[in-house]
Order: C-alpha cells, then sequence, then structure tokens
DNA sequence: AATGAATGAGAGTTCATTCAT
DNA sequence: GATGAATGAACTCTCATTCAT
C-alpha cells in the first residue's frame, strides 16, 4: 500500500509545485521530498517542465472525466453540477489545482498548448450548459461568455482558502456556490435539483487512486 | 517627461514580474529592460525582494486610496462602487494587479506580513459594505464572508484576460460585473445608481502618475 | 596513490588560503587548484568558510594529538617537547599553520567559538607544563601567563621564515627553541634530555597521512 | 581640534584593516566609518592598496624614528630598549601595528618592496645590537639570526593579546620582556639600566601626531 | 570639496541536467 | 533501478573604481 516512486515523485511535485511555485521549487527539492536521490528523479521523469505537465494534464484530465460524468437535462441542474464539482475539488485538492491554474505560464508554448487545449475542452462544457440555459430560457445573461469567466474565476478562487476545518462544510461550501452561480444568471437560486452529495461522489471517486 | 532611472526599472519589474513570475524573473532581465546595467541596479533598489514588496505595497496604496475615495451612502452602491473600481483597475494594469495578486507567496514573512496587512486593510471595506447592506435589509446572503471572498476572486479574474480590443468596453466590464455582484448578493441586479464613469475618473487619476 | 577529489580541495584550499589569505582566495582559484569546476567543490564542501573550518579542526586535532603523545615527568622535558614538536610542525608544515595561526578572524563567531576552544585546549597543555616546571622549582618566572604568550608567538613565527634550505636543519632550529624556551624560563638552558629526534617522528607520524 | 577628512579615512582604514583585514573591508566600510561617500575617498587616496601601504609606511616609519632616538652605549641597554619600544608600540598601537605585521601579502610586489625594505631597516637595528653584544660578549647566542627573528615574533604576538585592562601595567609588560630577551640572549636577566619609563615617552611621543 | 550615478568584473552559490558505475 | 560525481550556465549581489556635475 506503500506508494510507488514515481507517485512519491508527483506527489512531492503538487506540493512543492503548489507551495513554493515551479521555479520556486528546485530539482533538489523535489529528489529530496520524495526521498530519492536528484539523479534518480530523471529515471521517472523527462525534464521538470515534464514533470509539470504531466501533473497537470493528469489533473486536469480527471477533472475533464468528472465533469463528463455528471448527467442531467436541465441546464440549472448541470451548471449547478459543475459548480459543485470545481468547488468541491478545488477545496479538497488545494495543492492539485493550484499548481493547475497559477502555473501555465511557465510552461513552453508548445507543452502550454496542450494543456490549454485540454482546459479549453473542460470549459467548453460550462459555456454550452450557459448557453443552453439561456435558449431555454431559465438564464438571462447579456455576456455569456464574460460570465462563464467570472464563474470560473470566482470557483478557482475557493483552492486559495478553503479550509476543511472552517466554518463551512463540503456540502454547504458546494451549495453556496451553485447558489451564487445561479444568481448570477438570472435564475431563482434554489432553482435546482442536482444532488451535491452527487459531487463529492465524484470528485472522490475520481480523485481515489493516488495520482 | 522621459521615465527616471527609478521609474524604468519599476516599470520593467512590474512587466516582467507579471509576464514570467518573480523566480522566473532575473536580475539581468530586470536590468536589460530597463537599460541599465545590473549593477546599477542596485543603486535604486535593496534586494529583488524589496523591489517585488515595493511595487506591491505601491499598488496596494493607490488602490487602497482609491476605494476611500469612493463615497455613497447606500451600500448597493457602494458596492458597486467597489467592484466597478476593483475590475476596471484589473482590467486597466494588469500586470500591476497580477504581480500584487500572484506575488505574494514568494515574499518573506516578514514583508508578507506587511503587504497582507494593508491587503487586509483593502478587504475591510468589502465587508464592511455587504455587512450594512444585510443590516439595511437589502442583500440577502446567508454566508457573507465567503461570498465576499466569491467576489473579489471573480473580479481579481479580470486581470487575466480582460483586453480592451475585446468586444466589451470598459464600462459594460464594469456595469456587467456590478450587475453580477447585486445578483449574487441577492438584490435585484439593476437596483444600483453609482456612475460607473466615475469609477473610470477614480481609477485614471490614481494611476495617472507613474508608478 | 594518487590524490583523492576531496584530498585534492583540501591541499588547494590549505595552498591558497596560506599565500593569499581566505578573503584573497576564490572559489574558482580553489577550484582550478583542485582541477575540478567551481560546482563541483560544492559536491565535497559546504561553504568556502566551512571548508576553511575543516582544515583548521583537522589541522588542530593533529597538532594536538602529537601533543599529547608526548611524555616526560620532567618538566623541562615536556616543555622542550612542546616547543620542539610545535617548531617543528610550524616549519614542515608551513602553509597548514598559517592558516590556523592567521585566518581564525574570518571565521564566524559560531565556528570560531569551536576552533578556538580546540586551540584552547592545546595551550593548557602549555600552561600546565610551566606551572608544574615552576611547582617543582626549575622554572623561575614572575608572569608565567605571559610568558606563555611570548613562548607561542615566537614559535609560530617559525612558519614565516623558516626553509628547509638555508643554514639550519630541522634538529637545530628545533634544539635551538628548546634552549630559547628554557632560557625564558630561568631554567638553566641544556638541561633537557628531551630527544628532538623523537619530537621529529611524531609530526612525522601525525602528517603521513594526507589531509 | 576634530579630525581633518583625511585623518579620519586613515583612522577608519587603519581600524577596519586591523578588524576584518584588508580583503574584508570594502571601499563602502571605509566610506562609511570615514562619514563620506566611497566616492570621496578617492579625493584623498590612491587605490585601496595605496591607502594600505601609506598607513603601513607611516607606521613603520614612526617606529624607525622611535628606535633610531634610542640611545646607550651597552648592547644590553640598547637591546632592552629596542624590545621595550617594539612591545610598548605593539600594545599602545595595537591595530596599526596588527595592520603591518598581517597584511604585508596583499601587497602588489613593488609596494612590498618599499614596505618590506621599510621593515628591513628597523630589524637591521636589532641585528647590530645583537651583534655588538655578541662582540663585546655580553650576549652568548649560537644562532644569532634566528634569535633576533624569535624575539621580533615573540613581541610581535603582544599586539594580539594585550589589554590595558589586564593584570599588567605597560611598564610590567614592558620590563618582562626585555628581561625574557636578554634571557635569551645568554644575559643575567636584570643587568640592564635601560629606562622602560623612557621608552613610554619616545612611543607617547611619537605617536601624538594623529596618524 | 564632494557626491549620486554608473559599471565591468567578479564574488559565493545554486541551477537543471548528464553520465559512468 | 539507483546514485555519486561532475559541470556549464546562471543566480543574486558586491567589488573597486570612474566621472559628470
Amino acid at each position: 500500500m506503500a506508494l510507488t516512486t514515481e507517485q512519491r515523485i508527483r506527489r512531492a511535485a503538487i506540493k512543492l509545485f503548489a507551495d513554493k511555485g515551479f521555479h520556486g521549487t528546485g530539482i533538489r527539492d523535489l529528489a529530496q521530498a520524495a526521498k530519492i536521490s536528484s539523479a534518480s528523479l530523471y529515471h521517472y521523469m523527462g525534464t521538470k517542465e515534464d514533470l509539470l505537465a504531466d501533473v497537470m494534464r493528469e489533473c486536469l484530465a480527471r477533472l475533464l472525466r468528472a465533469a463528463r460524468g455528471l448527467t442531467g437535462e436541465d441546464p440549472r441542474d448541470r451548471l449547478a453540477g459543475l459548480v459543485a464539482l470545481h468547488v468541491l475539488t478545488h477545496a479538497t485538492q488545494p495543492a492539485e489545482t493550484r499548481v493547475v491554474d497559477h502555473e501555465v505560464h511557465v510552461l513552453s508554448p508548445t507543452v502550454r498548448r496542450r494543456i490549454v487545449s485540454l482546459r479549453d475542452e473542460y470549459e467548453l462544457l460550462w459555456t454550452e450548459t450557459i448557453s443552453d440555459g439561456i435558449r431555454a430560457g431559465v438564464f438571462q445573461d447579456a455576456e455569456p461568455v464574460v460570465t462563464r469567466l467570472a464563474l470560473l474565476d470566482m470557483c478557482n478562487g475557493v483552492t486559495r482558502w478553503y479550509s476543511p476545518r472552517g466554518p463551512l462544510s463540503l456540502e454547504q461550501l458546494a451549495t453556496h456556490y451553485a447558489r451564487l452561480a445561479l444568481r448570477m444568471l438570472g435564475g431563482p437560486e434554489n432553482d435546482f435539483s442536482f444532488p451535491v452529495q452527487r459531487a463529492r461522489e465524484v470528485v472522490s471517486t475520481v480523485w481515489k487512486r493516488t495520482l
């Protein structure tokens, strides 16, 4: 049940990149945290940038998979689900999400493109949901593109401050954010039947396997 | 009217720290961008960290000054004003705000404390405004602390994507965000009389002098 | 039989610190003299100061070990032995002794304390020997503390000028200094039976292994 | 009565070179201690090395002048005088003598030659005195050259440890060293009539004017 | 007489990475 | 599979010195 060397490296990378940033983390820091020599790191990874990209890719892939796992015909339910998923992911995987959200700019252009396109794929789900809602008349918003960005930025922020030891449970957090989102889109705030508990399970499943 | 050396250094620092991050920016990069030798940099600054802290301090001070310049009895107007100010600042000073928002973690504890306390002072204005609105019954929100964080995160995001060459004018942007904010706080979205134009002037004035 | 890298570094440090002083010796000088890159130096040492401290510690430890290896009941013989040992060490290991004698002041307080305490341990042997001699009535001296300092300073000087190609053999040098010391302490100059040859062997043994 | 700028610079140089060594003292340290800007330093001195050489030259010149001022037909008296003078100088001008004794090796060859030749001139007085004593039969020593070196090294050491707040007065110190010297040269220790008080006056006179 | 501004060179140290073992 | 050894390049920062004002 002990972690494999590869997993230890990824865990170390996530923690350190999240805490000190990519440029603030040295190869020796990684090696020490992963309990191997710095030379041995290079058996398991390409360059330091490759390690970062791998971590990002895997995290985004999981988020995307989770989001795709969401069903629901009603756009309000789908949006509430996306928000809950996103918020819960950021609340329970703060290190991973910090890396994904904050370190894109250090990637070289080629690598960055691949990561960003994954992110775009994910954001497309939000875009579609919002469009569907507007088309169906359940959302009112004059600037859906901007609102989508505002929603995502708002939800991303959770990674920076949420603490399970704080006053809010994960359920309360997710529910509150879902309400905020619906309000932002001009819908009655409680008009969604998405079971937040369901989002927790999805997040939990997707992140069960050690990265 | 040409920039002084000190100003060139600050401009260079803001641009480079914003683009490549603090750790991603070398002292030689700064020197080159400021068109002096790297040794000369040290005539005008202490350490690289001092330079970062100076920039952050000045930016936050200006934001705080602008926010304090806002008047308005009605909490809805005050909130709309804060949002407009924040969003316009992030839209028109993207480099400065990126540095302030993203590089706090590289500061050493002592320096960080001073910067964070400035930020706290600023956020207190938001907290008070929201409280006032709830007390006055014009806002409805069960989690005002969380909502304040959500609001700020949402507005911070603007720095990452807004482009004056995009479809939205600054006025439209600010107005839209003010509406979103009011919606989030359970108020009728158009129920504010804050003149966005006024916020533009404040921002413009505060940032007129070269940093 | 070739020197290891670690030994080459120590030899280089001793030679250069002795010739040009600690501050006068650059890390690149050390690297060049040790025939490795300056980055590689840091595989084998901590900081430049650590390297200096290591060298000093080892040299003092050897001197101390040699001095403790001296026997002799008669204080005159013991003093003659200490003088011979000290002088021969300074004559045959001029670089090492110069470093130990001249570079203490560059050490940071913490490190300095450790080095000085080693030196104090060594000087205690001299203090005890002089006290014994006075108590036994074979030495006459009104200021034994000062005289001990004078003796040590006198013997330290040898490192600066002795040359094996000069007119004095090591035996003559050691014998002469032993006589001077006994004269200083008011004893008949030839009244000691310490075999200088014995001191040579001790010194030789202690310094046989490459530092 | 305040010091001139030139004097402040010299005092600063002496103090700092003595405390931290030539290489350990920066031009900015000197400027700060002399209370002028580092650029202004260069109005009063040539290079940093020139400053060191000037200080050394002046110190040695004063020592030489003092030594030449000594009279006395009897070699014992003359030797006692030289020792007293040397020891008192080192006890009362510790910073100056430390610089002169410890920093010769940082001088470039050309400059060093001039300094060393001054030193040689001074040491010649010792050599002659010892020779005279041997020729006159009042000294017995088989290795007068070595003994002269031993004497000087012994006396130089005083600069490192003498404190006016210690148990020895300057008179006691000088008298003790004179005795040690005479013992080393095989003369009866008290067989000298040189008034140590006289040496104090000479030293005092020579160093009255601020360097 | 005095100095702020400026700099090329170099300081000690760490960087990510490679490779022989 | 693992690592000690090695390095060129780069790091932040300080050096002694010059010069226009």
